[in-house]
DNA sequence: TTGTAGGCGTTATCAT
DNA sequence: ATGATAACGCCTACAA
């Protein structure tokens, strides 16, 4: 009558002990008579196992934690699904640790985790601290990393290399025949801020090109329009005809403040996004971007997970994910745009069979 | 060396009982020479207090579950940051429980939700079948339901009406000069999908007009570009001048397949979604849209949890939210459109004063 | 096959 | 102010 029933009300219901009941509701073996018992019993009462005492007994709570920086970036509920995805069948449930965009909370979930509240932790942050590795490694709990990490780090990490995915973007950029290609990055004190900045830098030496590197102050779109503000106080000569944004929403905010002080994409300007989300193909014009395989890395972490729980000793492993150039309307070549100046308002698809076709979702590996 | 240290360690650390410890650590009471010793042997072996043991001594795990059928889409994502900012301070952590699209998931988790893995569950679903409502009725936690549910529920609910949204969009296309308007709806059994297919009926049958209807097969981009296909094979005479879509991913979608099709929004067709997600304002032609104030629900959701946690006998309440129609670009009055047909490509800021102001952020509330 | 009993880590009562 | 001890709900040797 108080409170849900416990396993003792269901043997003394039942006749039984409650060492009968727990095996009967386990599988062990029992007779058939008392399985019956005990099962009319439990659906009498309406009795269900209380997970935390099956929690504290096994120490184990079959809760895998998923923390990021910030939810509100559509690359990070992808990967969150990859991650259910590599779960499911595990019988583990998902708790998802956002947090706004203040950096000290990641520090503080890491470290309400070694209350045990969670088996593991999954965790993609986008500055690595020494404060927060050392947190890591100290954790009680398996923990795998998305994203770049010191190289010897005792964890498993799942990597992707979006220094050479700002390279392809580059290169495919040139082939379409822009010149003027610059830079829009997010905060430079994150991984993937320097990782991407380095490889524009790589690329643009390589092409023997000086390329503009415009800051925005966050990964958002809204920091992706403003970086576009500062690109319109360029003077008309040196003002580029490309832009790779550090991610994908400050691609669409490049796009979109574009779009207001009525510059045309692709025809006056390409841009290319990084992350490939979901939004990237259904946007006018669509985006360009590089995938990261945000939904495979998180597959992929699951996967380590798994096997690391299963034989906690095994060596520390780093899996890679390779990035991928998908080609879409947004950086379509200017051979392809030239020859109809007079009917912009049509789709852009190219007329001309040009390498790269603007279609959709066509993609190319590199 | 084995594993965590447990309370008993410190207490043997530190040279008193584990009742000592654990007063020192709630803060209750002690001698300070005491608390100095407890904290000494906490930081020496780094002691933290194991969540399970507290929550089966106390038979609260501080943990609120939300849960959605589909994380993909962005207005679960912001609803779900209001619940995050209204229930932080609270001591609370999030368990998200996404689940893919398999209806069935949200009743699994419901009912696993009894197991006491959380203390709360807030939840917005898609679907109330009887079984959903009876499990969350049973359910032995607080609950609250974001979206609408039979009226004599015993529930604490936060609505909001999207059949007088769809009936502000409806409005709004009127003033703006269409009368071809078509509706794309989501699966009709769905609560959203059922509501909001009374609201396009009802603003028919008040103007007059014989509104057509699509019938997508889901709540997502891709239905709305494959419901937008079904709209081209009307016969241009019939053909729509407006659509109404369920929600923004929709729109999203019919936007694109309009756009892959050569039509212009929102001159030849205007588009407004619901729920006015995050990248409605960002898209080209940014889309006007009936927001439904997810956040804000999530907050109130949080809030009611709260306070129903606190004071437990209190009569159930339903919170409501009105829909707001926010205008853009995607909705843009004929008459704004009309005088520079040679220039299309310019942004679409209306040069007439008109009622409606295509900027970005404007909104209008009824 | 079944029952008894101990323990997982914590909090809280009740003596001292 | 402090310590011994009993729960909380469950699982699992071990003994019968």
């Amino acid at each position: 009558m108080s409170g849900r029933p416990t396993i003792v009300e269901v043997a003394a219901q039942a006749g039984v002990s409650i060492a009968s009941v727990s095996r009967v509701l386990n599988g062990k073996s029992a007779r058939s008579e008392t399985q019956q018992r005990v099962r009319a019993a439990v659906t009498d009462l309406g009795y269900v196992p209380h997970a935390t005492g099956r929690a504290l007994k096994l120490g184990s709570t079959l809760q895998v934690a998923f923390a990021v920086d910030d939810v509100g970036n559509p690359v990070y509920t992808e990967m969150m699904q990859g991650v259910e995805d590599g779960l499911s069948g595990s019988g583990g449930r998902l708790l998802v640790a956002s947090t706004g965009h203040d950096p000290t909370d990641l520090l503080a979930l890491v470290h309400s985790l070694s209350r045990g509240y969670a088996d593991a932790l999954i965790i993609s942050p986008l500055r690595r601290s020494p404060e927060l590795v050392a947190a890591l490694v100290a954790l009680p709990v398996p923990v795998v990393v998305i994203g770049q990490l010191g190289d010897e780090v005792p964890l498993d990490v799942v990597r992707t290399d979006s220094r050479a995915g700002v390279i392809l973007a580059h290169r495919h950029l040139l082939e379409s025949g822009r010149r003027r290609i610059a830079f829009v990055n997010g905060p430079p004190d994150t991984a993937p801020g320097q990782a991407r900045l380095e490889g524009f830098q790589e690329a643009c030496a390589a092409a023997g090109l000086a390329g503009r590197i415009i800051q925005a102050d966050g990964f958002t779109v809204t920091a992706g329009e403003a970086a576009w503000s500062q690109v319109e106080s360029i003077s008309p000569r040196g003002r580029p005809d490309a832009v790779i944004a550090a991610n994908d929403l400050l691609a669409f905010g490049v796009m979109r403040g574009a779009a207001s002080a009525g510059r045309r994409v692709p025809r006056q300007l390409a841009v290319v996004g990084i992350d490939d989300t979901q939004f990237a193909r259904v946007f006018s014009p669509s985006l360009s971007s590089v995938s990261l395989g945000a939904r495979e890395r998180g597959r992929i972490a699951a996967r380590l997970l798994l096997d690391r729980i299963a034989a906690p000793g095994i060596p520390f492993r780093t899996e890679r994910v390779a990035p991928r150039l998908v080609v879409r309307e947004s950086s379509a070549p200017l051979v392809a745009l030239a020859p109809r100046p007079g009917v912009p308002s049509r789709p852009r698809t190219p007329r001309h069979p040009s390498i790269a076709s603007s279609t959709s979702n066509r993609s190319r590996t590199s």
